[in-house]
DNA sequence: TTGAAAGCGGTACCAC
DNA sequence: GTGGTACCGCTTTCAA
């Protein structure tokens, strides 16, 4: 089992200091000598010394752990898993655990042991988002919150998705492709990214004197609800692409388009706004966001810490680290290179 | 900011007892009287007490917190994503935190700061793997763990992979397709279950003096790779079904399919070993056995939890619960059920 | 710049 | 059955 673990009185013991020296010149102000706090650091390093969460937050604030909170519907797409790892990835490089909220995990009364949480795609009045805020936890969400819980939140992080959709939906129009249907995930998934996509389509085909054709389905649509849907997009015989706003739809639509008699990729074009790695990053036939989740989970975690360390900067709100990979194309340019 | 926390002192005030009595009355063996034991659960009720976790971990053994690991290849699955979640679910029925591991997330010197850990799909020689067994952390595993780490492991759940397999490929028989080829994943994720729906399909084979028509793919398959697979499969003319392994394989089949003239669900039969819920449960197409990924997660906490409770019962390597669901029908069969 | 002592909220051990 | 007390490892006063 185990060994039993060094504490600071044994790293106190070892260079002739006392125990509140060695806390501070652990993690206090900056208040011992450097000679001392070098000499502390290397015994702390030398006996393998860990800090003990528990007595740290027991007579401290801080806990060690920071969660993180996925709304249910959500949970169909590989997005929110890679991202949860990018979270866990930033969170370890923090010292700090990640705890994984389940939203049906509310049997009975239980405190939220954590500094802070990450909301990813907070959706309007899911009531664990309120118990989190009512516990008083600090909050970043990942995505713009509902209006009521505007106040609440430390900060945001987003991607820049109405940019990347004008971005992909010029491209097919440079393309050659003159009428982009699109399809989204309807009103049960009520996220900012859900709204961004719509509202740029809309207004992008408004900009280019496009008629849009829009339809929603369930982000949990089965192949006949998707099919559905796709089918309703590209009905005006004008229609010659197709853009897909959750993951792993445009991925899908490609055997749906083909039994329409639609080949992808060559008169017809395609695109995914929210694209799953194997079957849409993956696929020269779409031109493909790349959400880049992992970056972006540690990127909000990162964004957390700067909140929990009193940071008040006025860019709290960031932009995540995006790229798009056109159809055809092997490389995914980033989204920074794009701006330019 | 949250109000600061309701103590067992306060609770000892309010109901005239000691806090020994009020902390054997909580959480103790049963040593108190059942009148006072039911007044200070009452009172602890009315007070809205909740158990500091800290505190008891500084000075007993418990964290109260289980961890969950993962391995990174298989990450594309949502099947983890809802085990994840189960196991969430789970461990707040215990009353503990679910921290979820990278293996990404070694930086730097840190303890798991667990009771316990699920390891989900353990693959031999996972660098994480070894490193909490060299922690002591109790561990069980969902999926059999490889042979280096057998000794070290503390309980297995599991689902009866092999017989699901079985099952699939005898309703095939019955159906009157004749030859079944199949396409499972390949070394890189060398788990139990990948051994044992690859071997039983081998084993069914030779005892229908059938050939096996077997190829593998990695578990991230781009469309081309899976395609090159699936073609490969399904060539020799007589192969008149395909079964599928890796979740989502089978749905993503159908258009691959689809376009070598193949149409499913009818001349052809479709299976799936690991249904993704909605491309492949929701699709009468396929038959799809359901691994039921949230009640497996679960199922695992639960196990976890009674290993840690000292259950030394020899029946601690269980079976999940999981069902089938039979293509073209609509309702999915219980295991057990099935069993009868 | 450093040290001594108190105390965070529980549990373990011992008396009664 | 119940109560008193020490103590887990750390941070936080307050003194030196």
């Amino acid at each position: 089992m185990s060994a039993r673990r060094v504490t600071i009185v044994e790293i106190a013991q070892h260079v002739g200091l006392s125990k509140t020296t060695v806390s501070d010149a652990l993690h206090g102000g900056g208040r011992v000598s450097p000679a001392t706090a070098a000499k502390v650091a290397a015994a702390a390093r030398e006996l393998g010394y860990v800090t003990n969460r528990a007595a740290r937050q027991l007579r401290g604030r801080s806990v060690g752990a920071l969660g993180i909170y996925i709304p249910p519907i959500a949970r169909n797409f590989n997005f929110y898993m890679e991202f949860a790892f990018g979270a866990a990835h930033g969170s370890a490089e923090h010292d700090a655990d990640l705890v994984l909220f389940a939203r049906d995990a509310d049997v009975g009364p239980r405190h939220f042991q954590v500094d802070g949480v990450i909301a990813v795609d907070p959706l309007p009045g899911d009531p664990m988002l309120e118990r989190l805020v009512d516990a008083g936890i600090p909050m970043v969400t990942a995505g713009r919150p509902p209006e009521a819980l505007a106040d609440a939140v430390s900060a945001v992080i987003e991607a820049p998705h109405g940019d990347l959709t004008r971005l992909v939906l010029d491209h097919l129009w440079e393309s050659g492709y003159a009428r982009p249907a699109f399809v989204g995930s309807d009103r049960r998934f009520y996220s900012s990214w859900a709204d961004d996509v719509r509202r740029t389509y809309v207004e992008w085909c408004g900009a280019h004197s496009v008629a849009p054709s829009a339809f929603d389905c369930p982000l949990d649509a089965t192949a006949d609800e998707l099919s559905t849907a796709v089918r309703s997009a590209v009905r005006p015989s004008d229609v010659d692409a197709l853009v897909c706003a959750p993951q792993g739809f445009a991925g899908r639509s490609i055997g749906i388009l083909e039994s329409l008699g639609v080949h992808t990729g060559t008169a017809f074009g395609l695109a995914s706004l929210s694209s799953d790695p194997t079957t849409e990053l993956g696929n020269p036939r779409i031109t493909a966001v790349d959400l880049a989740p992992w970056t972006f989970g540690r990127e909000s975690i990162v964004l957390l810490a700067a909140v929990l360390g009193g940071d008040q900067h006025d860019h709290l709100n960031r932009f995540a680290d995006v790229g798009v990979r056109i159809a055809g194309e092997t490389t995914t340019r980033s989204w920074e290179s794009l701006q330019a």
